[in-house]
DNA sequence: CAAATAAGTCAACATGGCTGACATAACTTC
DNA sequence: GAAGTTATGTCAGCCATGTTGACTTATTTG
């Protein structure tokens, strides 16, 4: 391996291009881009161990993103997954199918409304669910640890802030409370 | 509109299951699994601002990658690309051709070695890539104004630790310093 | 000069988004 | 009870973006 990282490892004392610096956008605080970066850079790695291991039995993430929710809030409808997972109903009908024929969410009736079929993972889901979330949960858990003083507080909320405005009232009925109640709980 | 919303967000009072928990995993801190959801919501709104952005000219999120790294480092090689954005070489041509054909993008044989493309934005292309960074970077510091005590330094800490620990010292190479000191300094 | 390297290319395929149109069953309203 | 609305499912096709494998070309390096 001889090799693209020696390059980008000493950029700065050998940087590619004779400018050296960045371009900034002029008008924005040109930390705040870096930001942008670490958070592309930590979703693009906080997703392969759980990808990889979903490959294992032929599932992908739109597979697990389903199962989550799904064993995270048991009775789920259809119509809600819609509303948190914001892709189309054909879209989730094709994975939510594969995981129903495969043995990982089983759909019931709804009592009160029997048009309704609220979802539930099966044992088999519940045991594949919780490995990728245990999978998920120490990176994150790792994470906070070496983030410092008050991480717990503060991750919450910056994560929390970065959803639309809109949609908060959502996520934190989702939530298993408030979004104060887990910034504080953990510090 | 009646409504999924309410069903969602009356969830505290009116569980959609009898046993009204969440499945657990079990041997995981199960507040970990909150920190895991607030980063999938996160990112899904993180992304839209700039998807939108992207769809007028006909481009997607693969291009945005390109056209961002491109115009942070000015110079940059193919093969600093695939490393940073660990896609296939043939994922890879197919966004940055059409990047280049469009006229975003310009490439320039390297001045040491000529096999090099050096990769440079045209003076369009710095407009758009500063434009998507404006509506990202706003949204990061809005986010950061509200997490707390010590934000910057801790949701800096925080995404470079969700980084695999293999990648850090590349990550690290491509921001503007060390990471503490960017943990350091807007705080 | 031979081998290694940087980049590009062709072909085929998988995943997971999308739109539009339509079907079915069950609930709600008049 | 008929008519309308809602929850869900389905067919068909398209697009973006990822993958593998095989091969080419130009250039540098040993």
């Amino acid at each position: 391996m001889a090799d693209i990282t020696s390059e980008l490892l000493s950029r700065h004392r050998a940087p590619v291009d004779q400018s050296s610096g960045r371009s900034p956008a002029a008008g924005t605080d040109p930390q705040l881009i870096t930001f942008v970066e670490l958070l592309f850079f930590a979703y693009r790695d906080f997703t392969r161990e759980a990808d990889a291991a979903l490959a294992e039995f032929g599932l992908g993430r739109a597979h697990h993103r389903v199962l989550h929710f799904v064993n995270r809030h048991p009775g789920l409808r259809v119509a809600d997954l819609l509303e948190i997972l914001k892709i189309t109903k054909q879209s989730l009908a094709r994975v939510l199918k594969q995981l129903v024929d495969q043995g990982w969410i089983v759909q019931k009736a709804g009592e009160r409304d029997r048009r309704q079929r609220r979802l539930h993972a099966t044992e088999k889901g519940v045991a594949l669910a919780r490995r990728l979330d245990t999978l998920q949960a120490k990176r994150v858990g790792q994470a906070l640890a070496h983030a410092g003083v008050g991480s717990d507080g503060v991750t919450a909320r910056f994560l929390f802030n970065m959803i639309t405005r809109e949609e908060r009232a959502l996520v934190e009925a989702l939530l298993p409370g408030p979004i104060e109640a887990i910034a504080a709980s953990r510090s």
